[in-house]
DNA sequence: ATTATCTATAGATCTATAGATAATGC
DNA sequence: ATTATCTATAGATCTATAGATAATGC
């Protein structure tokens, strides 16, 4: 049953967005190319047909999730904003349509070169958009590595707010790294802060 | 081919030791109960006898892991020793002798109550000991908050590190990582940090 | 003629169980 | 008699492929 080349990249476009919510949702080992079939509504030989291999599949699903969280968070004008929104309870309960770097950053490392490759790319935009949004600007000596940082503290906080089964602690792990990035936002003395980004 | 009471012991621990180190090299989904039974030199059917079922087995073995992890880094002085071995090239390289809150995050958010319970005190635990090592001391009024955070950014810094496939991009996180816990530890005046831990 | 999709199936792997085996420990 | 371990196997699931089908697009 053939269908028109419309119809086969709307069928392409709807497996990947399947696919880049239940990677995320259940991690990439997590799902079998018959759920991801099942969900875009085909059968999984069709998905072969698109993609070759299922790896071939979840790199390109990975890419799909990253460029709609970078459409997403790209919007943020503040690191207080953009801190906001990364650890809110909407974000920690909804990983489907959240960031893939913290969903898949466990699993990644044993991932094939050109999964591990396109995550790598996620987190180079991911840090440099915190760094425009930091106080000293983009360019200051050691903006880049307080992105750094900060982007390290958003995604442990965000994984372990997922993963503790204490609502509580969840909420004070999101609070706690919210306060500390924002933090980071308030320019402190050159003097307490040696190599500060104040220029 | 019964055997004595100090040889199933002696099994079961082995049992659990490769269990351990296999969940945190591999993922809890990514080893199966025959690589674990192969790894302690037994069939997986013994498994079945000693722990029931492989949820079983893995909450106990991330419950060895977690204790060794807590004895390990039980014994640093400072935080600025905390950090650095925790986000080391060793700790980084070798995951399964490491962390286990870092190497099982994002799986642990989809697993059964058993090992979230035991994973949400192995994060308390972690905490706990971060804390002690703050300037202020645990009872100061942040020092929980600020242990928290810090503990976020870890374990952030040390999936992103083990994620990204640029060596030069995974050595920067790590003392992106570093600095700005090991800052934590430089006491902040109260004018640039209000509600500080000077007290 | 080309090709997107489906059907059927292969072969591997995974969790789990039943029953046999053989040595311990009472 | 108890029990730790092993053997054999069930049943599910997983990735992948081959070949058929049927509609598109030249």
């Amino acid at each position: 049953m053939r269908v028109s080349k419309e119809k086969a990249a709307a069928n392409r476009e709807r497996i990947l967005a399947e696919a880049a919510r239940l990677f995320r949702e259940r991690g990439l080992s997590g799902v079998g190319v018959d759920a991801l079939a099942e969900a875009a509504g085909l059968t999984h030989g069709s998905l072969y047909s698109q993609f070759g291999s299922k790896e071939h599949l979840a790199a390109e699903a990975l890419d799909h999730a990253l460029a709609g969280s970078a459409v997403k968070t790209g919007r943020a004008t503040s690191l207080a904003e953009y801190a906001g929104n990364y650890l809110s309870a909407k974000h920690r309960d909804g990983p489907g349509r959240g960031c893939a770097i913290a969903a898949l950053g466990g699993e990644v490392a044993r991932q094939p070169a050109p999964v591990r490759h396109r995550y790598t790319e996620g987190v180079r935009g991911m840090v440099g958009r915190i760094a425009r949004l930091m106080p000293g600007g983009a360019d200051s000596a050691s903006a880049a590595d307080e992105a750094l940082a900060a982007a390290a503290t958003l995604v442990g906080a965000l994984v372990l707010a997922r993963a503790v089964d204490d609502p509580e602690l969840s909420a004070r792990i999101l609070a706690a790294g919210r306060a500390r990035v924002v933090g980071d936002e308030t320019p402190v003395r050159d003097a307490a802060k040696p190599g500060g980004n104040l220029g």
